[in-house]
DNA sequence: AAGTCGGGGAA
DNA sequence: TTCCCAGACTT
């Protein structure tokens, strides 16, 4: 499979800016965001990033704000925050040098098998397997895997012929090789067996059902949620509050607001949620329309209102910080999809 | 083993 | 619409 494969990647591999470098943290920062995120939406967020982040030692140091204005839009906020963390015990007990082997890099916050694997091949020419959507996909069609990819036997199998497979010489680009494989000619729907260097010996295109593999069990529709955000504005300056770090959009700001429980209309739940969380008496809502944002596991609908408050000042409760900001200066944050969406409603 | 955690491109 | 993406981490 090596020889085949290798070839293969050598004619056929894609230019992309992380196969530019050997730098080790250029390299994980890459495949950090690659985290269940394509190609094609890294590509920008990879050179933005680097250009201000530069360094282990420049990500250690970096402010939360900024860090997130590096990252808003990419998703999955937590990678961010892990990446900063990671930074600093590197710089602390690493001498500002990346671990080179896949024990000290799974000792990184946000570094799992995966990420360790691919760091300590791509990055160290480490022997070290990996498996991700890609591999598991050419490996459950290569081998004939006809049981629920995502079983533990099956991963454990998985991971057993990703080791087999790097101990062949340029082990980071033979894990590179299948990835490829699997995002550009072993894709999920419709594969091209007729352009693939593995077609002779793939068991699935001898058996005639690639297209169907790998196998795997329906997952659960999104949980419809609702909640409410509100455009208050005082002396021409809108409020604008910060999730708290590590949950839901964690670090990310937003129009105040919160969940709208079942029953309750958009008028009573922002002015509760104005009342339990910023402290806040709502005199008079208006509405502005609503706005809707899908998630894995949920799917919200936001009310935007227009809120005339009385004159106390802000005493915050879950939020982690608030700003009163121009137009302007509320579009510069670090702001979600649906944060965003909700701010264009009140222009 | 199942749930949490984003957003978007492709079919 | 549905799927799923160079996954990690908690429960």
């Amino acid at each position: 499979m090596r020889g085949a494969l290798l070839r293969w990647y050598d004619r056929e591999a894609r230019d992309l800016p992380w196969r530019r470098t050997r730098d080790p943290y250029e390299i994980w920062i890459s495949e950090t965001m690659l985290q269940q995120t394509r190609v094609d939406t890294v590509i920008p967020y990879y050179e933005r990033f680097l250009e201000r982040f530069p360094t282990v030692e420049s990500l250690a140091d970096a402010d939360a704000d900024d860090l997130m204005e590096h990252w808003a839009g990419l998703g999955y906020y937590r990678r961010a925050r892990n990446l900063r963390a990671a930074a600093r015990q590197i710089v602390e007990h690493h001498h500002g040098d990346l671990p080179d082997e896949v024990d000290g890099l799974l000792s990184l916050p946000g570094v799992g098998r995966y990420t360790a694997g691919a760091v300590a091949s791509i990055a160290f020419d480490r022997p070290a397997p990996i498996v991700d959507g890609n591999v598991a996909r050419v490996f459950a069609r290569f081998f004939g895997i006809r049981q629920d990819i995502l079983a533990a036997s099956v991963q454990a199998r998985l991971w057993q012929e990703a080791e087999t497979l790097a101990r062949g010489r340029r082990p980071g680009d033979l894990n590179q090789a299948v990835m490829e494989l699997g995002a550009t000619i072993c894709t999920p729907r419709a594969p091209e067996c007729a352009r693939c260097p593995l077609e002779r010996r793939c068991n699935a295109h001898e058996a005639g059902d690639a297209a169907a593999l790998p196998f795997k069990a329906a997952r659960k529709a999104p949980k419809r949620v609702a909640a409410v955000a509100a455009r208050i504005t005082r002396n021409g300056r809108h409020l604008a509050a910060r999730r708290p770090p590590g949950g839901l959009l964690g670090g990310l700001w937003e129009l105040p607001g919160g969940e709208l429980v079942s029953g309750e209309t958009p008028e009573a739940a922002i002015s509760r949620n104005l009342r339990e969380r910023l402290g806040l008496t709502a005199k008079s809502c208006k509405t502005l329309g609503s706005v809707e944002q899908v998630f894995t596991h949920r799917h919200l609908e936001l009310h935007v209102l227009r809120v005339e408050t009385a004159g106390g000042r802000v005493r915050r409760r879950e939020y982690d910080a608030h700003r009163w900001l121009s137009e302007r200066g509320l579009n510069a944050l670090p702001l979600s999809r649906i944060a965003q969406k909700a701010i264009a409603l009140g222009r």
